[in-house]
DNA sequence: CACCCTAGCTTGACATTGACAAGATGGCGA
DNA sequence: TCGCCATCTTGTCAATGTCAAGCTAGGGTG
């Protein structure tokens, strides 16, 4: 047969099987256009089937939301060796894992208390936060920078998926978000240029 | 009765009353917490009604957005006057109409080629294009620096909304958006301080 | 003033959905 | 070999979006 196995019970990794026909359905028509049946058919198992492993719609959601946060934490500490790097990892990780960031940053889909969502989340804070110290230009600034570095790579990213900005603004966005954190954080740190790496230097 | 008037048949404004009922339940409950014939109990029709005035829930969510925007840009608009200004009038209309907001940046819930929500749309990305503009270092940096501030105003007034923000984020949240404006572009903008209106001092 | 025409609403129906309860199955340990 | 229980299925229910068809009243027409 080849194929990886379908018996009608103990499917054995149905969860695993069921979130990825989510983040393509996800992928496909938003965090709301289609249903747990839906789910269940494409993995050929019965319309119930998915409410076992996460309860119902909501349950699912956390799962997605929980595994997104968690590679996002792990693609912002890879790239924080380069402080000017992050912002663009943060997009990079969007436009690459877009059914993943289009539900983490939408907290009524899923339980935000959730515990393992709230770690992935602290860790990928705790990198941004990290981050922005480094490009403040005295203490007395950090918790302002640290919100307007955060916002300008949320903002951008979340402008360029929405297709909300004017239609002059094409070609590369990695480009686009790099000269923005040049302009912007360039000025700012006093002349300092993306590459020195900055991290550290401070604190 | 003393009723602004009850009759079974011609309610007469049941248009706006089903809007104003959508906003109110996205408001408790977000764009999606809700059913249309819901909204037809509140407003006390029976359950069809809605899909008269709006076709089908994505009619009722794009009159939303369209009204929304026509909103937006006469609230930039408000604003322009003095560019330091257009982030934080930015940000207070998403305080002030939440419901409205929440919409209008999900182009999945609506129909985004509706003519009246292209005009209102285009109409507050013209205000944005114009701030932006006298924000810039020159001319060479034009298009960063409107993303750039667009990015930061969208980024921190959606972050700022879905609670994504570190708990040490409190306070008012105009006032720290203010000096966010003031520490990214005050340096950009070589020193000219915000309350000098710089609006014509370039092209 | 009688008529009727149609915008505005209602009633009825249907497939689909999320959620729950109860039953079936089969691999694994004792 | 046997029983247990994690895993999945089957059956069911109320709620929903959407469509079709019917009803009603109030303004325009004669």
């Amino acid at each position: 047969m080849g194929n990886i196995s379908q018996p009608s019970y103990h499917h054995g990794n149905l969860r695993r099987v069921i979130i990825d026909a989510a983040l393509q359905a996800i992928g496909e028509s938003g965090p709301a256009g289609w249903s747990l049946r839906e789910l269940a058919r494409r993995a050929g198992v019965s319309h119930a089937a998915p409410a076992y492993h996460f309860g119902d719609k909501q349950g699912l959601l956390t799962a997605v939301a929980a595994e997104g946060f968690a590679m996002f934490a792990d693609a912002l500490e890879s790239a924080a060796a380069d402080v000017w790097e992050v912002g663009v990892a943060y997009l990079r990780f969007a436009l690459d894992h877009r059914p993943y960031f289009e539900v983490m940053f939408r907290p009524e889909l899923y339980r935000v208390d959730d515990p393992s969502v709230q770690s992935a989340h602290q860790r990928a804070a705790d990198v941004l936060i990290t981050s922005a110290h480094s490009l403040s230009p005295g203490p007395e600034h950090d918790r302002t920078t640290t919100v307007a570095a955060w916002s300008l790579a949320h903002g951008f990213t979340t402008l360029w998926l929405s297709g909300a900005l004017p239609e002059s603004t094409d070609g590369d966005p990695e480009a686009l978000a790099r000269s923005m954190i040049r302009l912007v954080f360039g000025a700012l740190a006093g002349g300092s240029a993306p590459g020195e790496d900055r991290t550290g230097s401070r604190r």
